[in-house]
DNA sequence: GGGTAAAGGTGTACAGCGTACACTCGGATG
DNA sequence: CATCCGAGTGTACGCTGTACACCTTTACCC
């Protein structure tokens, strides 16, 4: 008798377990990503991952080292100004690619070697581009999470699923009433349309988030220029 | 024969249950804060808590609600620049003392009043301040998270609990290889302290917080003055 | 080639979670 | 007194992460 053909059942390793959690949170959303469902997916019982992973925390720190990967290396002969430009506008389409990473981005408390070196270089950058130690610091700071190409936003609007559609007169009532207690809310969300293009509900994000990267570096700048010091006039003391 | 006195029995409500979650996620930590550890605390079967709130998300809600209303009002005249400034400061303090409710506040994705009613006056102040609609809609998303008191930092390195001692032979060497690798980091975190005092190892929170408000604030003045608009020269067109 | 040790994959089990559903009981109202 | 309603209870389900003991496949050495 003839052995039943199986298929080939190619072994697991750490990288194809975290190919796979970042695929398959790619697909399904991070709340959905358990270690049952992953190891469905790779064909596998639930306790074989942890032969390759020292637990779900672990897992998702590989799936930082992952991402981050993906962000751009600095470029090389530009100004400091552009450089982080274009770096942290690389590290956004990577979070765009992966709409779940920036909770797990925020949940990591501590850093793995892939984020460690994106810092590395990053702070490469401004040292390079003639900013003090000191300056740099505060800088960093000061960039926070825009560094990974996000901040938190007040509330997100993008994010409210599963609304089911509401008669349009309840709808109607909703608006009316927020018109009354929130007048100034509805005017500055509607503010979003550029020029007078009543269509636009919900604002260009990349207008938003480059808005305030640019108000933040031009201030850098200024500092700079200005010979800031954290300690203001250093006198001979 | 007597009844045996039990104790009096106060009767459940919704904002004793809201309270009580705040006090226990001060106390426990959120991750720690379940329903049924909740229902312990206040001497009460789970369930019974599905009586005041109709599920876990909107205990959550309830417990945002709580703190936001511990934010204070704006102070009345005041510069623009200033009212916005205490107002954020004020919301930071109140993260002070719920350090659970930064991650709550990111992960709530619909506003509820207390929320709304935040922004709304908020954006007064603005407008007040001769802000433009246009502006003031940039400004907001400028501020994002910033507007409650905290913004996302690189890492937290505050939170790194059950480190166990470690033998000092093995820390010495972990710095070591971080010299080796990370150079720069560690010259920017130990920029730490300001003029020569080697002592301080961590930075001054609310001086990296103000430092970089302030940035924001001083770039939004220079806008303004300038009479800027997103429709950059809004030519005859 | 055969023996052996390690590495990879399995099965069972447990404690914890949120919560649906059916119930009991106490207090207010007719 | 009867009734009714809402607060609190008890049980149960499906989900989670993962400890532990087991089996199977692979890699290597004599």
């Amino acid at each position: 008798m003839a052995q039943v053909l199986v298929a080939p059942r190619v072994r697991l390793n750490r990288d194809r377990v975290l190919q796979a959690a970042v695929g398959l949170a790619d697909q399904v959303g991070i709340e959905a990503l358990s270690m049952r469902r992953l190891a469905e997916e790779l064909g596998v019982v639930p306790m074989a991952l942890y032969k390759h992973v020292a637990n779900k925390d672990e897992l998702l720190d590989g799936m930082v080292e992952v991402i981050v990967a993906e962000i751009d290396p600095p470029a090389r002969d530009a100004e400091w100004k552009t450089a982080v430009r274009l770096r942290v506008l690389s590290a956004r389409q990577m979070l765009l690619r992966h709409p779940w990473a920036r909770s797990v981005l925020e949940s990591r408390t501590t850093p793995t070697p892939a984020v460690l070196d994106y810092l590395e270089s990053t702070i490469g950058i401004f040292l390079a581009g003639g900013f003090t130690v000191d300056l740099t610091h505060h800088v960093m700071h000061a960039m926070g999470s825009r560094m990974w190409g996000f901040t938190q936003e007040l509330f997100d609007a993008s994010a409210d699923p599963a609304q089911p559609p509401a008669d349009p007169a309840a709808q109607v009532a909703q608006i009316q009433a927020m018109t009354e207690r929130y007048p100034q809310i509805l005017q500055i969300s509607n503010a979003a349309a550029h020029d007078d293009s009543v269509v636009a509900h919900g604002c260009d994000d990349k207008f938003e988030f480059e808005f305030a990267l640019d108000l933040l570096l031009d201030g850098f700048e200024q500092l700079q220029a200005a010979g800031w010091s954290s300690s203001p006039a250093t006198p001979t003391a």
